[in-house]
DNA sequence: TTGTAAGCGTTATCAC
DNA sequence: GTGATAACGCTTACAA
């Protein structure tokens, strides 16, 4: 700045303002300061800027995975409010484990951030310590709980699950599965869906669950499984995801199964694909870029400085009704 | 770092040594240190340092979209590596326009990072000046050409369309189409595999090209029109993406074609569930996590001070035959 | 409209 | 092994 100052016949205080508002400088001057920046192709230091004005226009975002459609989809959602209000993303996969988590949060805070975006509502001790230490907006999102370290957007999975039990039993089955990913949230769905299924007809749904992330040969698998060695022969099967609902419709295609005559099937996520599969898939959708812009504005509006009105934003489910049901 | 100095009665400095290179500081005051460092709850300010000493440990990643899991891939293997080396990432999504690439590149710039991972090779003029001044290793991944910024880390996407030309016309096929994604390296792999299918069999075939991104719907869509309005009703089909030629295998399923009898499928980028497809489907696969890596080693490389011994690094790719075909 | 001066929280360079 | 002191390149009063 001192440069371009020198060479615009001002001082660096001025290039600076031109900057960051150019009403504040004489539009003689400005044009000057312009041709300089151009002429030098000066790039502003914005970690300077960041310490002098203790604010990094830095917003810190940790999700499980990356290549995991569903966080990449409210990250991007998130991201695009964030961008146009001139904020940067900074990225971290954590994975499922809230100790890996903790160490990113630690690294993240050290730059600083403006405000940070979590995925889940399950975090260690030391990570709510620190991130209350940082006093800064904090947004949980992909879950509700009434106790969110800032503010929280998502749904109740539970009462998804339940919905989608509701849903079966409507719909005349008697006889259920689950087809499960590991994770906490998916297991609790799982979990939630066999006791209302059981409550409401008395029938246990047997399940499959992977430790391992969802995959199309694991939900393949998973049928297998459920046919040959738990004796499941009919009913409704459903899955924590769409990519586990679609491994499942393929091996049993594969066999000649009639979907839904023989295997209804019931995903979660409502991927882009689901509705176009044949026969088109029946799931529950969450909107999920939706769900990214509204933690964007939660974090805005903290940023802004106004209070949060409510500690959670409920962004619900829907179950669409196509045809695996 | 003051007041944790103060805590442990050193100085400021020492605080500072303490956390860079604990072998620097007796044990004696490293314990006085930490034991103040855990009861203030300090974390370090990493804004602070990067000024001071002109290394931000931040690398910048540019990919079009986040939620193009080919994108989201190589970025995870790029960001494995690099985490593993201290380094956190900056990500965002550029889209296909390479004027709003320019505008990321240089907010990301002014942030100073210590490297850049960029996609594609093409870029504005300003972009390669911007880059060039800043004076920082630069990769540009997923594809490869001998002028690279800095260096590149990708394959041949006309070669490897032409290897899938020669694979067909092997496999027996006479007569060929293309369902395309309008991006610039989908285009450049459908006009080779065009040329060289009509260079071994005469034959030029027809194609359904989208503007839009690749989609299972975009797909069916392309499969109706090839039959329904271009008169294709049999061979093989070349789409640019795996997605796409799912979309394809679907329509041709509920219409009672044979795959491969009738019409045999050729997908790009051998995604998780193309193998795993009824029947598997027939791709090209590009190992993108090991480039993503590649990526890294490249960056870090000349992080080290290393000058690039090869301006680039051909990964390949590798025709899966499998059933579709 | 512009300039001066202080400070942001580190690291680097010497000195002891 | 430790400490003073000077950067690093900006922003933010405050003054002119």
């Amino acid at each position: 700045m001192s440069t371009i100052g020198k060479l615009s016949g001002v001082s660096q205080v001025t290039v600076s303002r031109a900057l960051s508002d150019p009403s504040k400088v004489s539009p003689d001057t400005m044009a000057r300061i312009r041709e300089a920046i151009e002429l030098t192709g000066f790039v502003p230091n914005a970690v300077a800027g960041a310490l002098a004005s203790q604010k990094s226009k830095l917003i810190s975002a940790i999700v499980p995975s990356i290549t995991n459609i569903v966080h990449a989809t409210m990250v991007k959602g998130f991201s695009q409010i964030m961008r146009e209000k001139g904020y940067e993303i900074l990225l971290s996969e954590a994975g499922l484990n809230a100790e890996d988590e903790e160490k990113l949060v630690a690294a993240h805070l050290s730059r600083r951030p403006d405000a940070i975006y979590l995925t889940g509502i399950h975090h260690t001790a030391l990570t709510r310590k620190m991130l209350l230490g940082a006093d800064i907006p904090v947004v949980e999102v992909w879950d509700l709980t009434d106790t969110p370290i800032d503010h929280c957007v998502g749904f109740s999975h539970a009462e998804a699950a339940r919905a989608v039990a509701q849903f079966a039993v409507e719909g005349g089955y008697h006889m259920a599965a689950t087809v499960s990913a590991g994770d906490e949230r998916a297991l609790r769905r799982r979990d939630a869906f066999t006791q209302e299924f059981d409550r409401l007809t008395g029938f246990v749904a047997p399940t499959v669950t992977w430790e391992t992330t969802a995959s199309l040969p694991g939900g393949r698998e998973a049928l297998r499984r459920l046919l040959d060695e738990l004796s499941f022969d009919r009913g409704v099967i459903f899955c924590s995801s769409d990519i586990l609902a679609h491994g499942v419709m393929i091996e049993a295609m594969q066999r000649g199964l009639d979907i839904p005559g023989q295997i209804a099937v019931i995903g979660f996520g409502d991927q882009d694909f689901a509705e176009f599969l044949e026969p088109a898939l029946t799931t529950v959708r969450v909107d999920r870029p939706h769900l990214g812009r509204m933690a964007a504005d939660a974090l805005l509006n903290r940023i802004a400085g106004h209070a949060a009105e409510r500690p959670m934003t409920d962004v619900g489910y829907r179950i669409m009704p196509r045809c695996t049901t």
